[in-house]
DNA sequence: TAGGTGTATTAACGCGCGTTAATTTATATT
DNA sequence: AATATAAATTAACGCGCGTTAATACACCTA
């Protein structure tokens, strides 16, 4: 300990060239060719140290930090709930590490977009950004649309020249409401997985209804409900769509923590599901195959969503002029245990 | 766009004073006095020009990055099932904005432990790092003794020099299966959370020894198996003990990940849970309460020790010296329905 | 031998900021 | 008024590195 901080100087000395010589050797900087003994000698030199490059030095001179941001938009309450947070950061850290740059983890305060982009942006900590879904009336993406940032977002924002990867979240939830309808359900209630700001939800409430208009199902506004992001919410959503009286065969939750949550009201009801109620949940997060049932839900290619979020950034941090990209994955229904056809009487 | 970057100098500029003046009155600096019309002059201008300090120019200077590093030391699949992160995340978030810092997640490759924490002591990109549990035969560790960057480690490892946040993983185990002798249980089987490298895997199992030792029930290792992080491996687990046709009437599942994997290989056996079989689960992760039938468990206070683990490493940082802490935080057990006194014949 | 043509290496500058030591200005003391 | 003391401000250096423009060196050609 107490140990000197190892510079390039060192490993230059050490070597016997100059530091330039090892910038050149350790960078692999090809405009200037090094012959192999000189750039052998400094590779011994620098082990023998121990050197490893400050980081501060290198991106102030550089002007690039080798890092990126994944931008956390809602409340650490939700965060906090985040069934899928785990995958995008084990998709994140895949791909961040296959090119050697840094991943730093911002949370933007809600009702501070504005400050906290600009503060993102300026302070170069980092060279581009992935942010994760965010609602339609973030007035903060304009900031990012014109700084000379490189921006991916993690979903959808309409009319926004960002570029982004998600799912088609209305074809999504087309699946899984043809899925109910296929069953023979025609009185299907929807919870949303959000409120109607975040466009994941606005889009999946639309897909539910296109498949019900589809089918020549008239759309009952009294069996829509609106949930929040956890499991909680959507146990409070489907209390009060069963306190409504109203009739249905089954539930589109629209993403599996809703389903969990709703699931359990439903049988604190009293109700059998897929007996009385069949669910049909959306994300196939890894616990969905273990829920009571096995939940028959919509696989959401998290981690490939990560990835490619990744790479598209990082095409964009190096050929700097490419068109703008709207990446959509595929998702897949996933058939379980949770929905049965329609017979007989329902609740 | 294309705006030229906005340096100190120039907000000195339109101030009308120097350059280290501005820097006094933006990092309050205290020992040289800023008479207070100046410090207004600086902050108009600053906000004039939305100026915005270099983050690694200032590490540079300062020779300390504002940044914190959450390291992660399993391989990326577990990651991606690992329900504990949110909280985590969300906690670390919590505590780092308030302090006005930046939070690195770092993935350290299996195998590549002593590069790696080189690499992240050396690079100061970060000026401390919190370590998310780790084996007990992670060799990295003497190396972060041993360096001049502090660390916390959300865990612990026997014998270990560093500062920890943990909980007191043998009494918590003990507790859960307490739970179930006074239920009358007598034969119960324990399937860890991990394999056994991993400290919180051993001390679960020491705590569940203990507690069948107290009680004066003979430990019958054949009950035993070890899980994997996730739920398919609780779900292998449990398939095992099935087979084996050895008798018991409870399970201890060292976290709701395994048991949920546990209870659906005993529902698919055709067992009613809790009528022929109790569970206690360990963490309660949010959707623990929304299983069927609701887990009885044993919480984690996660967010919270996200939260101690980031007080304790920037109390580190500021106060160069202070004695190793090792705080436990307490858990609790959370009834609800798996669990049920024992009656009758079980399988 | 003088003049070329690459090739290999280096000296020196600047990235933007924190910070010390020195300087100027205001205030109190004799 | 002259001096001592404190308050406010600044000039100048260095953090460690990338990088350009210049230099030294080897090898050919006439």
């Amino acid at each position: 300990m107490a140990e000197r901080r190892i510079t390039s100087q060192d490993v230059a000395d050490l070597a016997g060239v100059s530091r330039t010589t090892v910038s050149f050797v350790l960078n692999n900087d090809t405009r200037f060719s090094i012959r192999p003994e000189t750039q052998q000698k400094v590779h011994d030199a620098a082990a023998k140290l121990g050197y490893v490059p400050n980081a501060s030095a290198r991106a102030l001179a550089s002007n690039q930090a080798k890092a990126i941001g994944l931008i956390m938009t809602r409340d650490t309450h939700y965060i906090s709930s985040d069934v899928f947070l785990p995958q995008l950061i084990g998709g994140l850290l895949d791909s961040v590490k296959l090119f050697g740059i840094s991943l730093l983890i911002e949370w933007v305060e809600p009702g501070q977009q504005l400050q906290t982009y600009h503060k993102l942006t300026g302070s170069k900590h980092i060279d581009g950004m992935i942010l994760t879904i965010s609602r339609d009336d973030d007035t903060g993406l304009k900031v990012l649309e014109d700084a000379d940032i490189p921006v991916v977002l993690m979903g959808t924002v309409p009319n926004s020249q960002l570029n982004s990867v998600d799912i088609d979240n209305a074809a999504s939830a087309r699946k899984a409401v043809n899925h109910l309808l296929k069953l023979g359900h025609r009185q299907i209630a929807c919870i949303t997985d959000a409120q109607l700001p975040y466009s994941s939800a606005t889009q999946r409430l639309r897909g539910y209804k296109q498949a019900l208009a589809a089918a020549g199902v008239s759309i009952d506004e009294s069996l829509v409900r609106f949930g929040d992001f956890d499991a909680e919410s959507g146990y409070k959503a489907m209390q009060s769509l069963l306190k409504s009286k109203h009739e249905f065969s089954a539930v589109f939750a629209a993403s599996d923590n809703i389903s969990f949550g709703a699931m359990e009201a439903a049988r604190e009801a009293g109700l059998d599901i897929p007996g009385d109620l069949s669910f049909v949940g959306h994300d196939d997060i890894p616990l969905a195959r273990f829920a009571n049932p096995p939940l028959t839900t919509i696989r959401v290619p998290a981690a490939e969503i990560a990835r490619q979020s990744c790479q598209l950034l990082l095409e964009l941090l190096t050929d700097k002029v490419s068109p703008k990209q709207n990446i959509l994955l595929e998702t897949e229904l996933i058939v379980r245990n949770s929905t049965k056809e329609k017979e007989g009487t329902n609740r």
